[in-house]
Order: structure tokens, then C-alpha cells, then sequence
DNA sequence: AAAGCTTAGGTGATATGTCACGCAATTCCA
DNA sequence: TGGAATTGCGTGACATATCACCTAAGCTTT
């Protein structure tokens, strides 16, 4: 840091960030901190789910029969997958969530949203949702919506041909609804 | 999660995300997680950093003499205080920082960037910037680089206005250039 | 200047996450 | 078909984060 000081003058070479590219990135970091900072705080307050266990669950919430290889859960969540091995073991001693082996391949685990954790999750849901829409979308313009789906599928496309991780199945978070 | 099955028309009620602010959701959601995970993984391997690692030195590294209150530190970075406390403790002895008491108050620590600490985050923030111009920038047309800064920087003003946490001061994370 | 409030931080117990490794089921292939 | 490679996971040691609580310095009031 500290170094290239010019000015404000857009900056073309290898290194660093042009000052449209720092203007979107720190824009960027400042949303991404305060909003986990908050849905965090929110549903520890609202409900008995921590970020994370909201996660897990709308991410089985969706899956088929409710039920999930351990494996399939890490990558739709992009955890690793002993943290989701710990996770689930934790989850599943407050009744959140079930596992059981395979059947047909008996290494793999398989994670089960139970009835509970169903009920729980859409308690959940309900004032984390309503959060997001106070916090996020009252503060976007409607005429920014569509710009901004654009800008951030397409940064998601390239870091999925960039990056280093392995193709994410389709997930759909937060209270995002699946509309089956 | 899985009702208000409605076969994608927008949900003008109280409830949910109608389906244009689904899509924004679900990408920026998406993007968040890829990219946290990736940064985390390039400075691991890069360099001798970890992400929170990195935050605490660039927070210290744009402030006046390269020293700040942990409660500053930690407004900066939207950290707990005793998350920074600890954190502080490890970097030190690590060599990246170092704590002493205010001389004006002497309730507070004064945490400040060591000669070594500001090498190794010069060292990193060379490929960490890299990455993030690879993963975040390759992939926003230029066209979009406007609107994402407008929209994220709306919605940053509202988490703000609305949100439960104290108003940040000014930081500049990540290799976003200060320009003094 | 002493009682009582407020503010900055540290601390220790506990919860959570990471990493390296190991084991068992499956698959590959000579 | 039997051994080697691969795959899916669990585990235990360790690193990190959170929470409730503690101390002590400064401030305010009388």
C-alpha cells in the first residue's frame, strides 16, 4: 500500500487498481462486511441459527427429498468438507439435521433436514429475509436491480473459470425462493 | 423456504424477494462466497498471511504513523474488540505488530505496523491485488464497473443509515491505493 | 476528593474452523 | 481377481472467534 501515488490518475499497468476498479472494490468490501456483520447478529437474536446454520439448512431445504451427500453439501455452501463433517455433527446433536449412510455407496454420509430443523429454518427465514430486504434492496434503486444481477453473474462466471474451486452445483440461498 | 410457489412472477408482498431481486441476491451471494474463499487460499499459499491477517495490516498501514486504538482497529474492520485483542496478541508475536499504551490515555493500546509487518504486507499485497483483479475485474465489463460502484455504494449508505452497528470511519481495505 | 458512571481492553471458557492424517468402501486395471 | 489408486468421510490437535465478565483509567458530580 502507500506507494503509487498519482494523483488519482487511472493506473494501465500489471500492478494495481485503477480508481474506478478501487472505487467498485472497496464499495464492494464495505457491503460484504457489514451485511454478514448483521444477518449474523440478526438471526442469533431472532431465532437459535447462527449464519452458518442457516446455510446448511436452506441449502438442504432445497435439495431433493431434503437429503444431502456431505461432499455435495461443502461444495453448494463452499465450505470444506470436514468444517461441514463438524458442523453437521454439532447440528445434528440439536436435532437440526439427521445422517445416515448410503445405501447404495457406503462411504457416503448422507445429511437429512428434519422435521425440526424444517420448522426452525422457516421461522428462521422469515425475519432474516425481511432483513436483507431493509439492509440490500431498500437501499438500491429499482433501475440499478438489473445492472447490478449483470455485473456481479458475470464477476461469478469469470471466478468460476479463474478460480481454483471446484464448479458449484445449483444453490440457491438466504430465501432465495426455488419456486418448484 | 419452497413455498410462495408462484411460477416466477414477482412477490409484491411483505414477505419475500420479488424475482428480479432474487437473481441479485443469489449472484451477490454467490460471488461473496467464491471470493472470500479464494482470497483466503491465494495468501495462504502466497504468503505467510491470512486474510484477517491482512485486513489488520492494511487497516494499520493507511493510518496516521501506523498506529491506531484496537477500538478504532476494529471499527475499521468491523471486528469484535476481543476478536481484535486476541488477534492482536498472535500477530505480535509474530512479529507483524506491536501493543503499547496511549502515553495521552492510558486506557488505550495503541497497536502499531512493525518494519516487518509493513514488508510482508507489501510482499502480499502484490499477488492478493493480482488475484482480485484476475477473479473480480476480468470478468465486469468496463461498461459495468459504473453502475456496480453506484449500486453497492447505495446500498452501503443504506446498511449505514439502517444497520445496528457504529458508523464506520473511513478505510481502505485490501489493496485500494490511499492516494495521500 | 470520593462515589458512581462510562469507556478501553484483557481474559478464560467455550464454540467454531482448519489441517493433516487415517480408515474403509469403491474403482481401476494388469 | 488381487493389489494399487481413488474417493468420501471422520478425527484429533491445533488455530481462531465469541461471549460474559473483569479490571482499571478517566470523567462527573457532589
Amino acid at each position: 500500500m502507500s506507494r503509487n501515488s498519482n494523483g488519482g490518475a487511472p493506473v494501465p499497468e500489471g500492478g494495481w487498481l485503477d480508481s474506478e476498479q478501487q472505487r467498485a472494490w472497496l464499495a464492494y468490501i464495505r457491503v460484504q462486511l457489514r451485511l454478514t456483520y448483521e444477518m449474523n447478529r440478526q438471526l442469533q437474536s431472532d431465532s437459535e441459527l447462527s449464519l452458518p446454520d442457516y446455510d446448511v439448512l436452506t441449502a438442504l431445504s432445497v435439495a431433493d427429498r431434503g437429503l444431502m451427500p456431505i461432499k455435495v453439501l461443502a461444495a453448494q455452501i463452499g465450505w470444506e468438507r470436514s468444517r461441514v463433517s463438524h458442523h453437521v455433527r454439532r447440528m445434528a446433536e440439536r436435532d437440526l439435521v439427521s445422517c445416515s449412510l448410503s445405501t447404495s455407496d457406503r462411504r457416503v454420509t448422507e445429511v437429512r433436514l428434519t422435521q425440526h430443523g424444517r420448522e426452525v429454518l422457516e421461522a428462521a427465514a422469515v425475519g432474516h429475509v425481511e432483513l436483507v430486504r431493509r439492509l440490500f434492496f431498500d437501499g438500491l434503486p429499482r433501475e440499478l436491480e438489473g445492472p447490478l444481477s449483470q455485473a456481479l453473474e458475470s464477476v461469478y462466471t469469470n471466478i468460476i473459470a479463474q478460480g481454483t474451486l471446484p464448479p458449484p452445483v445449483d444453490w440457491r440461498p438466504h430465501g432465495v425462493d426455488d419456486r418448484r
